[in-house]
DNA sequence: TTGAAAGCGCTAACAG
DNA sequence: CTGTTAGCGCTTTCAA
């Protein structure tokens, strides 16, 4: 940067010390007299208090990490454009990196936070529970979004558990020791799941897919848990995250089994890659095959038809997450848990 | 953050001087010997440099500020990832600034960057050169995407001038004193749209309309251009940003101009707006009117019929926005114009 | 080749 | 209420 006026600078242009410049900015106590000499002289001399030199001192970089796995995907652009609001709000920057669903790229950037002291995170996890544990120990604040890391192989050593929400799932806590108490901002995927399902049950569907992606492992067992015992293992299919994996697992389920006569696709990805390979494979929705998508998208009312989907708020989940990650430290964040909404269009019909 | 090792840890450590294990770990020269001794200590010890110290020091903050009017337009969705790729294999953290087409918005996020001292910015710019005027003066590094700001109004001082990409668009660089010289990436619009204004006029439509949004203002002109004068004023609309405005201002369109018989939407928000516009009038896409689209997005091939497109290359226009930014300094960057390409699925149809 | 020392701009004790 | 001072972790002269 340029030569900018220092601290040092206002302080002699007000004939106080530095200390003092330093309480009048950030609310500390002064003689009015003196606040408003040195806020005028601020003022004039354009002063803007850099952050370089209060982080160091502070030994931590204010502001927020945000890891997402892709910012193409609709769904993630709003969580982003959530978080992004409230540290706006709160006047914070936010480092932002990109996943990829690689557990290795999220360690990557891990470590890079950890490296620019950015000690207050919000992600959509990609790796397993281990590769959380190392920052958080370190002493980093994470808030997860979206969706929680995969339980890791269990070791005496404490694992990062997720409070209320595990028990949301029927998962049981399984034998922790000092969990780590991550709190998490997701939507109720299996109340969503549950509706969507009932749904197609209810248009006389029985034979349901379930389409999934990476991260989705709460829907699929809400998918398993909806759709009850047994679970015809062939119906639950996942593709690795990409939209070429995801076309391809698609398009794999419909040619392996023609007898589905519904979908669920587990995100806005797997949706679209449903659309595309039931017309590719001349399918018709919803005729041939009723879809219902999980994530609600300004596209999914420009389908023809118009697509059902679980909508849940990606922009709230986003600025709640961040609002968690910036309150902890006074109270202790409680996870929480946003409603879905089953949001009836047209790719759903009778079954035939 | 908790403790971790600094680098006289690793000094005392290694039995040398910290101004050694810094040499070191920067690559400078060092016996084989002490090199060794360092870089094992500093592994045993999990030292990570910390990003503070040396930014303080420097008096910049390394990486990148990233500056986008919306995460949730697909395409600044790819935009942004274009950026994180490169910026993570410099290693290099990126600072998220969503402007919401603001220039006040935009304005106080030039200044939250100043404050941290990030020197380097990639912006889709909203304001016009007068926001960033300052900011470049500053010692700001700045590389536009995507589009470059408004001319301010002339004054004397120098302005922020772009340049060889005036001279693309037809416009004089007027009267400029000392231009500020800013290197951009942007995609060919004007090519682009004229290539689409041709092929619909191939198709023998007669009254084409642009539905344009913020920061379109060269398609705008490449669009006058291409249809020729005297141009049709009525048929050239705007929106604000918002969805909302986007529908409002394709609504309005369709319904005040009925004679028209094909849509040049300035962006995929903008076609969005525009297929349900025109879907909610019970207006036939592509038989009632003919639409073409800026942007290809994953969704444009869902629609039905699939939306004929000009596809810009999103991802790459960040790249390489994030590569000159990086590199600025060394050389002097030159703007780059990336190419266009008509992509032609079936919204588009001969006039009737 | 190496180490000692001087800060970068700021905040937080600690005196006055 | 206010000023002085001591660093935060690092890079970078400057000597040795």
């Amino acid at each position: 940067m340029e030569k900018r006026a220092t601290i040092k600078d206002v302080a002699a242009a007000a004939g106080v010390g530095v200390a003092t410049v330093s309480r009048v900015l950030s609310g500390g106590s002064a003689s009015p007299h003196t606040r408003e000499r040195v806020l005028a002289v601020a003022a004039q001399l354009d002063y803007r208090p850099s952050a370089l030199g209060r982080n160091l001192r502070q030994r931590r970089t204010g502001g927020m990490g945000l890891l997402v796995p892709d910012l193409t995907d609709t769904f993630y652009g709003q969580l982003a454009e959530g978080v992004l609001a409230c540290a706006r709000s709160a006047g914070e920057p936010v480092v932002l990196g990109s996943t990829g669903d690689d557990p290795e790229q999220e360690s990557e950037l891990i470590g890079m936070l950890l490296e620019q002291s950015v000690d207050r995170v919000i992600a959509v996890p990609t790796g397993d529970s281990d590769t959380w544990t190392p920052a958080i120990r370190a002493g980093m604040t994470v808030v997860f979004a979206d969706r929680l890391p995969a339980q890791a192989v269990q070791e005496n050593r404490g694992t990062v558990a997720v409070d209320d929400l595990m028990l949301l799932d029927g998962l049981s806590p399984t034998q922790q020791t000092r969990p780590l108490d991550v709190p998490a901002v997701v939507a109720d995927d299996r109340a969503g799941i549950r509706t969507a399902v009932r749904y197609l049950r209810g248009l006389g569907h029985k034979r349901i897919a379930f389409l999934g992606g990476p991260g989705h492992d709460r829907r699929v067992a809400a998918f398993r848990e909806a759709v009850g015992s047994p679970v015809d293992e062939e119906l639950v299919v996942s593709g690795t995250g990409s939209r070429d994996s995801a076309y391809a697992a698609a398009s794999g389920l419909f040619q392996s089994r023609p007898d589905l006569s519904a979908v669920v696709a587990g995100g806005n990805v797997l949706g679209e890659a449903a659309v595309l390979a039931a017309r590719e494979l001349d399918l018709r929705v919803p005729r041939d095959v009723s879809l219902v998508m999980y994530d609600d998208v300004p596209w999914a009312e420009l389908c023809s038809p118009p697509l059902t989907v679980i909508a849940q708020p990606g922009r709230d989940m986003g600025y709640r997450a961040a609002e968690l990650v910036l309150r902890a430290g006074s109270r202790k964040p409680r996870s929480v848990i946003l409603p879905t909404e089953l949001i009836i269009r047209g790719s759903c019909g009778p079954h035939r």
